[in-house]
DNA sequence: ATTAAAATTTAGGTGAACCTAAAAATAAAT
DNA sequence: ATTTATTTTTAGGTTCACCTAAATTTTAAT
């Protein structure tokens, strides 16, 4: 049987690994983690002990196929109770994270199958984010960040890069949520900031930083 | 912050000393728990310590005002997730013991009065057990357990004694539910069995063990 | 009242998951 | 290429929650 803190590991490995990198470097793990580096390198080599995770020396770790399996299973279950939290029980966006990676942590495929079915088989969680299938395949979708549009294209969100309180308060406030129509009035070239007005309404300028971390799918 | 383990302990001791004894023994702990003795007496002492519980040596456990509060919000919690699994995802209720056991230790009070809200605030879960009040507080009903009723009276199943998933099977296979109406046809002195009609349909003998472990409310 | 039995505690030990400080290996900078 | 900085690992230690075996206390039985 495989305990939280050793869920928690796959899932940080999965999270570095997911992109691009071909190993989660030992510092990046302890950092998502909060724990030292010397706690992470005890943990890795007993997951390698188990199989669930490849590591070399000085070389960092990377996911076993069981190890991946595990993971995708811990980010489905994650994202399909953020669904029922959201949907459900009507918990604004900020707070379903946290209790989500309690929530993912029960064990009961049972459990799994009945509820995505009671939530009809959401294929994004509220964060736009895919919930990987059964068999662990991510659904993928052709979406941009908001700085890629150009001056009078109108995007639709569907997802943000990151779950930052703050970030997801902010957006909050300006009355942004999945399903807002963003439309590029202005693209400020000296400071990378942009012009958009929300759903026909207000209008506010992002800064790079924030139309980068707003991903749409174009109108 | 309080742990998986020493929430268990909780609510064993609260289990052990709800109906009269006002201490639970060190051995009635370990039972519970599938645990040993010594593990018990050596927790005790640390949730003693941490002043949970009120504890002598040799002279058991039991719960001081702030371990009560949260063993009965675990029960809460328990009962609540009971009437989701069965209510909302349809699992039938052999199962929904062992998923609540570990939604219980899911720890955010927003999270169970929006659950509590989105089932209706019952006030009794799938087994019939009360449901604590936020406050802490049981509603009691007045109840019967089978063996008490008289010879052509009849009695509508609003609990049952324990949660064995063989108790529960059995019951499953004959039809009985919660609501199901049971009329005691005749009792028999000479083995204390009853002989049941179980909603105007079959009849069954239930033995004694089985008559006292169903509870009925009179009709 | 002794003795036997049962319950409880103490003593000593284990593994999981963390920690700090020091050593070793790798990567970066001059 | 050598030094410096960064990353990673090792060494040694802690706390939590368990364990077995032995000692102690309480309860029950003769």
């Amino acid at each position: 049987m495989i305990s939280f803190a050793e869920e928690n590991y796959l899932k940080a490995i999965f999270k570095i690994t997911e992109k691009d990198r071909k190993s989660a470097g030992t510092n990046a793990i302890a950092q998502i983690l909060h724990t030292s580096a010397a706690s992470v390198t005890d943990m890795i080599q007993r997951l390698s002990e188990k199989e669930l995770v490849l590591y070399e020396k000085y070389k960092g770790a990377s996911l076993s196929p069981t190890g991946n399996k595990i993971a995708t299973d811990l980010i489905r279950k994650h994202r399909l109770w953020e669904v029922f939290l959201s949907d459900k029980l009507h918990f604004p966006w900020q707070k379903i994270h946290d209790i989500a990676e309690q929530m993912e942590h029960i064990k009961s495929d049972e459990l799994i199958d009945k509820l995505d079915n009671y939530l009809g088989n959401p294929r994004f969680d509220p964060h736009g984010d895919p919930i990987p299938t059964k068999e662990g395949k991510f659904l993928i979708r052709n979406q941009y960040s908001l700085d890629l549009l150009n001056e009078g294209e109108t995007g639709v969100l569907v997802g943000v890069r990151h779950h930052l309180t703050e970030f997801l308060n902010y957006l909050n406030e300006l009355k942004i949520a999945l399903g807002t129509e963003l439309r590029v009035l202005k693209k400020l070239e000296f400071d990378k900031s942009t012009r958009v007005r929300i759903n026909n309404n207000e209008e506010v300028i992002f800064p790079k930083k924030i139309s980068r971390d707003l991903f749409v799918k174009k109108k």
